[in-house]
DNA sequence: GCATGGTGCAAGTAGTTACTTGCTTACACA
DNA sequence: TGTGTAAGCAAGTAACTACTTGCACCATGC
C-alpha cells in the first residue's frame, strides 16, 4: 500500500476520534507506521493532509440505484435505504466530526455534504417518478418528502450507536418500518405496481384508498 | 450577573463553536470579560467549568406539552414539532460539537441526549394514544414512528442553516408538511377528530380508509 | 480602623504543537 | 560502480497550552 494513501488513511481516522485540533500530526504519522517528516514532504502541512484525506475518504457513491421506473417501491426503497444507511453507518465517527466543525472550517462544508446531496438528488427523482407514474394518490411535496426519509437514515446513523434506546436491538426492522409508514405517508399503497399481484410484505394491511 | 455564570455562558458559547481543544481557557476568560485566573478559581480546571457550562445550557425543557386527551393531532403535533425545533434550532451548534466529541469525551453522552430522550418519551406517549384512542386507521409501531419524527426534527434543526438547499426558504413549511406526511402515514386522516368537523388545513384530500 | 474575600496583574512552570534543518540510510536503476 | 530519490533520525524553533504562585487593589461589614 502506497505510503501517501496509508497517511491519508491514518489522518482521516485519527480526525474521525479527535478532531482537527486532536490530529496532531505526530499521532497520525504514528497510526500510519511513518516518521512525521514524511508526512510534511508529502503533504506539506497538516491542514493540507487531513482536507484530502477527508475528501477521499468520505462516504463513497455507489451501491443499488432507484430504478427509472418504479415497479415494487417499498421493495425498491426499502433496499436502497438499506444500502446508504450502511455507507453512513460506516463512516459515522468522520460525518459527525465534520458537522461538528463545519461552523468553524467552512471548507469542510463541501467534501461532508456533497454525498448527501448526491443521495438526495437521486431520491427526489424517483418520488418525482412515482407521483408522475400515478403510484400514489395524495398530492405531496417531492423536497419536503426528499428530505424527511434522508433524516431518517442520517439520524440513524448517527445515533444508533450512542443512543441505542432508540431503535432497540432491531435497526433494519426499524428502518423497514419507517419506509412503510412514510409510503403510506406519501399514498403509495403495498405492492401498488407490483405486476404479480404479491405484496413485499406480509402484513397485508386490508386499506383502500380512494382518489 | 454572577460571574459564574457569564463564565458558564462563555464556557458554552466558545466551547460550542470551537470544541473542547478549541474553548481554551484565555479565551473563555477573554470572552466572559475576567481574568483568566478567575476561572480557575472558581471551577478548578477547564475540565469543570466546561461540564458544568454543558450541563447548564443544554435545550431546556418547557414549552408546549402534547394533550392527554388528543383532539386535534396535526394541530397539537405541528405546534409541538415546532417548538421542538425551535429549541434544538437554538442550541444547534453546542449540540454538534457534543456529537463530533461524545466518542471521545463519553462523560459527554447524558446532557447531550438527556433532552432528546425527555421528549421523545413525551411524543411516544402521545402516539400511542393516539392509537388507543382509536384514532389510527393503521397498525404501526409506536417506538419506530416515534424516533422516525425525532430524526426529521434532529436532522432539520442541525443542517437547515449548512445545507439551506434541504428545505428551501420555507423551513415551517417544510415541518408541516413533514407532519403531515407523518400522520398520513399512521393512519391517521386529517381533522379526524375535530369535534366541529372542520379540517385544520385546506387541502382537503377526499381520501378514505377502510380498516 | 481593619480584617476579609473576591478580583486583577506579572511572571513562571512544564508540556505540547506544527514545522524546519542537517545528516544518514536504503533501494532502484543505469 | 555511481547517482538519484524516498525515507528515517536527532535536535531545535517559536508559539501555545493548562495551571500555579505571589502580590496588589478594593469594596464590604464590624
Amino acid at each position: 500500500m502506497d505510503i501517501r494513501d496509508k497517511l491519508m488513511l491514518s489522518a482521516a481516522r485519527v480526525y474521525a476520534e479527535a478532531g482537527y485540533r486532536g490530529a496532531t500530526t505526530r499521532r497520525i504519522a504514528q497510526d500510519a507506521g511513518v516518521n512525521e517528516i514524511t508526512l510534511f514532504r508529502h503533504f506539506g502541512s497538516k491542514d493540507a493532509l487531513i482536507l484530502e484525506a477527508i475528501r477521499h475518504c468520505g462516504p463513497r457513491s455507489g451501491g443499488p440505484t432507484l430504478p427509472e421506473v418504479a415497479a415494487d417501491p417499498q421493495r425498491e426503497l426499502v433496499e436502497w435505504c438499506r444500502a446508504r444507511f450502511a455507507r453512513l453507518y460506516e463512516v459515522r465517527s468522520l460525518i459527525r466530526t465534520c458537522m461538528g466543525e463545519v461552523a468553524e472550517r467552512p471548507d469542510m462544508r463541501h467534501p461532508a455534504t456533497a454525498g448527501a446531496l448526491r443521495s438526495a438528488g437521486e431520491l427526489s427523482g424517483y418520488l418525482a417518478r412515482l407521483r408522475d407514474q400515478g403510484l400514489t394518490t395524495t398530492a405531496f411535496d417531492v423536497s419536503a418528502a426528499t428530505w424527511m426519509l434522508m433524516a431518517v437514515l442520517f439520524s440513524g446513523a448517527m445515533w444508533c450507536d450512542v443512543i441505542p434506546e432508540i431503535t432497540g436491538e432491531d435497526t433494519e426492522g426499524t428502518l423497514d418500518e419507517n419506509v412503510r409508514v412514510f409510503l403510506r405517508g406519501i399514498g403509495v399503497t403495498p405492492g401498488a405496481a407490483a405486476r404479480d399481484g404479491t405484496s413485499t410484505d406480509g402484513t397485508s394491511t386490508s386499506e383502500r384508498v380512494m382518489a
